[in-house]
DNA sequence: TTCGGCGTAA
DNA sequence: TATAATTACGCCGAAG
């Protein structure tokens, strides 16, 4: 039988100093956990002991602190880093249930010296594990010998000492260790010893004449140095007090019997393990390997029988909450009860039963978590089920938790998470398609880990999003919007297909004229659309003058052309290709390419999670670009139009959102009142920056000052401002500084958040939303001045785009819950598209405005603008 | 396939 | 001193 002993806080304080500074992504410090761990599991691999414990020391005096009261005065408490862990090593011990032993009133020491002499009394061995040399004198216990553990840049290593190194070491026995000790002191434990007495005369004293009484006996015989005698009697009594606290005490009141090594309990470890995030040792342990493995409790083959598939039904109605992961088609499903275990469905063998089940699956009835919600419930659709009654989506909540990730895949997502989960997509989900055909084991299990994934995922997010007091807009929010922007892809928006054509076939006819004139005024036919050709041909052929340039050449984008319009005839036809090249490709066969066949309707895909501010996002078509501002591009708004003429479309939008919001987070007097009043806000602001009465305000002041309260928004430079306005950047900087002079809760805003961002690492909007600034740290000046900015803008930005998606989703339930036929098609960041019934129009107009504009009370009044029309372009207020 | 340049929207 | 305005998506040409 081998017992091992560790000292837990000198092997904790070994590993705290000995590995680099380890923290959980909240902050919690785990290296000395990690290193403690490490150093557990190394020596129970190498020395193979039958039982161990861990003994620790209490906070609460000893009888050395009574006997001496400079007893470990000197010695510091243990920095906060390190004491945060110590209730954590216990935790984990006890999961892995490894005896502790503690004992108010005694030291580490004196619970293992005691360990010790009893094994030594039953003939076992015992082997201490410990940082300090304080132990050796337990070597003397037969049986007992010490591992040494120091930390070096090379990784621990262990000595192990038992009489015979000791005394190749030091020349003495272990029984002699605390007579050494009395006589040297130990400034660790401020134990005084011998004044004037180190360890080389100690150590030649020991050997040489015994132990401290013995010497003391023979003092005045003693053949030694007269000024080592004269110290020693000097220090009589130090010697002997120190003799008697560097004695370990063997008879401390404790049990101790061994009982070998028991069994971890690996889901209380797992559990703490994920959340230390210790990954690898949830692998090296093998912690996940049997949950991942658990029987199917309703696997393939049983489904075939309708018993089954009621059984399934029943503990599906009776969970409180369900993780469910789907290969593409629904061909397969995996559901994780938790603790209740997994189970797998597939197309193949449940045959009729199978629909049913899928039905009952997303239905209400089944509060489920799944990874990407709106994602089913639009492929549900395709297969004509309304999904309903998920409690959770784990994409959306990693997005909340961090919006800047490039994917919130399963599989990404997963990694960060629970990367000891062997979460595959690809196994069970190929060219779209579920695998199944192929090797079916390896898709179930790729299946289960994925449901299981989910489920884990699930819960560490909703802690998470507590910790970072984002549950209200998680919840208010953002989950109701997934229906939301589900709902708007699946109904689409119709477009007149047939007049875009033709609008197309215009757009040749006109690009092909226009080349053709280039071609003639250059002299040259080349690529018009190549950036590189048509460089060339401007500044080396035509030999006209070079303004910009960019990193691969010359630039030749509308500013560089603008400038070189009056120069040469050729240029105004290159700024008309360009434009009539942009509507043809992007807006005209872009679009053509995305009109369903089957209804005619353009279904954009609204992206949730794509965005560093909280906006929505729109692609396969972007439908949030579509062109307004010049009278060409407008006609492909006139092309946007309702279902039929039964129906109307209803666009309304924020009137100056973001400055509003500005206005609120600022909390300038100056421009609430503005908004308060209803003023028109560019020219009350050209007003102030001009210093002229409202009424003396020009359209040429008012432009200006709508370029500043822009510019203001996103971080502007007086560069920047000058370039807009075309004028100088000394005049740009006084715009900007009698701005700021007016607004002053502004400025004070500007440089606020600035700070914070900086103390705290990120920004949030009022509802919580948040963003990592990791540029703020940034050694590049431009990087950081960038996250200035970003810290600026993202609050306002973010803000709205939260106000919006409150009036969506309270639009949404409205229009559900009055039984009105009207829907939301389509939302471009401060505006709403409804394509309403005529018979309703009116009536929803009014509640889509009165929603937009009591979607949150902000100090200063939000007013949203709604008009109606026959087409998009017509609706626009 | 990926990147840079350009242009569209809020 | 060099730089210079936020958030997106898509198309094209050119380079890999």
């Amino acid at each position: 039988m081998k017992v091992m002993v560790i000292d837990g806080n000198s092997i904790l304080n070994r590993a705290f100093y000995g590995v680099r500074a380890l923290t959980t992504r909240d902050g919690r410090y785990t290296n000395a956990v990690y290193g403690f761990l490490m150093i557990y599991l190394k020596l129970i691999e190498e020395r193979k002991p039958d039982d161990v414990c861990v003994a620790f020391d209490l906070k609460a005096p000893t009888f050395r602190h009574t006997e001496f009261e400079g007893y470990k005065a000197k010695r510091k408490g243990m920095p906060d880093e390190l004491a945060e862990q110590v209730p954590v090593i216990k935790r984990v011990l006890d999961a892995m249930n490894v005896k502790r032993l503690e004992l108010s009133g005694f030291e580490a020491d004196d619970i293992i010296g005691t360990i010790s002499r009893i094994c030594a009394e039953k003939g076992y061995a015992c082997e201490i594990v410990t940082g300090d040399r304080d132990s050796f004198q337990l070597i003397a216990n037969p049986g007992t010998s010490v591992l040494l553990v120091s930390t070096g840049k090379g990784g621990t290593e262990t000595a192990i000492y038992d009489e015979n190194a000791l005394l190749e070491k030091y020349g003495i026995k272990a029984e002699r260790m605390k007579d050494l000790k009395g006589l040297m002191g130990d400034s660790s434990d401020n134990i005084p010893g011998v004044a004037g007495i180190g360890e080389k005369t100690a150590l030649e004293l020991v050997r040489n004449h015994g132990c401290i009484e013995d010497i003391y006996e023979n003092i005045d015989s003693l053949d030694i140095k007269e000024s080592v005698r004269s110290k020693l009697v000097n220090g009589k009594d130090s010697a002997f007090l120190s003799k008697r606290l560097a004695t370990i005490d063997l008879n401390v009141p404790i049990e101790f019997t061994p009982s070998g090594l028991m069994e971890y309990d690996r889901k209380e470890l797992l559990e703490l393990f994920r959340d230390l995030e210790f990954q690898s040792l949830i692998k090296r342990l093998g912690l996940t390997e049997e949950i991942t493995a658990v029987r199917p409790a309703y696997d393939t083959g049983e489904v075939k029988t309708p018993e089954v598939l009621e059984k399934l039904i029943r503990e599906l109605e009776s969970s409180a909450n369900v993780s469910v992961a789907c290969a593409p088609g629904f061909d397969a499903v995996a559901l994780d009860f938790g603790s209740r275990g997994v189970s797998v469905c597939a197309r193949d063998f449940g045959k009729a039963e199978y629909d049913g089940f899928l039905r009952l699956l997303f239905s209400d009835r089944v509060k489920k978590t799944a990874h990407d919600i709106k994602a089913y419930i639009v492929a549900l659709n395709r297969d004509g089920i309304t999904a309903s009654g998920f409690v959770s989506d784990t994409a959306l909540a990693a997005y909340l938790a961090d919006p800047l990730k490039k994917s919130y895949s399963l599989d990404e997502v997963s990694k960060d998470i629970c990367p000891d989960i062997p979460v595959d997509e690809s196994e069970y989900s190929r060219d779209g398609a579920f695998s199944a055909l192929g090797d079916f084991g390896k898709a179930k299990e790729a299946l289960i880990a994925a449901a299981r994934a989910t489920g884990i995922i699930g819960e560490s997010l909703k802690s998470r999003l507590k910790e970072l007091d984002m549950e209200k807009l998680y919840a208010d929010i953002e989950l109701p919007l997934c229906r939301v922007l589900a709902d708007m892809q699946i109904t689409g928006f119709k477009v007149d297909g047939k007049t875009l054509l033709k609008f197309g076939e215009d757009m040749r006819e006109r690009m092909e004229d226009i080349a053709e004139r280039v071609f003639e005024l250059s002299g040259f036919e080349f690529n018009i659309l190549s950036p590189k050709q048509l460089g060339e041909v401007l500044f080396e052929k035509l030999m006209l003058p070079a303004v910009k340039k960019t990193k691969t050449g010359y630039s030749t984008d509308i500013e560089v052309l603008e400038k070189l319009k009056d120069m040469h005839g050729i240029v105004p036809l290159l700024i008309d290709y360009r434009k009539y090249s942009k509507l043809k490709s992007t807006y005209v066969d872009g679009l053509i390419k995305e009109i369903s066949a089957a209804d005619g309707r353009i279904h954009s895909n609204f992206k949730q999670m794509m965005t560093a501010t909280g906006r929505i996002s729109s692609t396969e078509p972007n439908l949030q670009n579509i062109p307004i501002r010049y009278e060409l591009g407008g006609e492909i708004r006139k092309l946007f139009v309702p279902e039929s003429s039964d129906w109307t479309l209803i666009d309304a939008d924020y009137s100056q959102i973001e400055l509003r919001v500005l206005a609120h987070i600022a909390d300038d007097e100056v421009m609430k009142n503005a908004f308060i009043t209803g003023s028109d806000i560019h020219t009350i602001t050209a007003s102030q920056v001009f210093g002229v009465p409202e009424a003396m305000v020009d359209s040429e002041m008012r432009r200006a000052a709508k370029a500043v309260n822009f510019g203001i928004v996103y971080g502007i430079s007086d560069f920047s401002l000058a370039q807009d306005l075309n004028i100088g950047v000394y005049q740009a900087k006084r715009y900007i500084e009698n701005y700021l002079e007016k607004y002053s809760g502004v400025r004070a805003y500007m440089k606020d958040i600035i700070e914070r961002a900086k103390r705290d690492g990120y920004v949030t909007t009022v509802f919580g939303r948040r963003r990592d600034l990791p540029e703020l740290n940034s050694k590049n000046h431009n990087i950081r001045s960038f996250g200035e900015r970003v810290a600026l803008n993202t609050p306002i930005q973010g803000t709205a785009a939260d106000i919006i998606k409150i009036a969506m989703v309270r639009i949404y339930n409205r229009l559900i819950s009055e039984k009105l036929e009207s829907r939301l098609v389509l939302q471009v960041h401060d505006e709403l598209i409804v394509e309403a019934k005529k018979t309703e129009a009116e009536y929803v107009r009014r509640l889509v405005k009165e929603e937009m504009e009591g979607a949150c009370a902000l100090s200063v009044p939000l007013v949203a603008d709604a008009g109606m029309g026959d087409t998009w372009y017509d609706a626009k207020a």
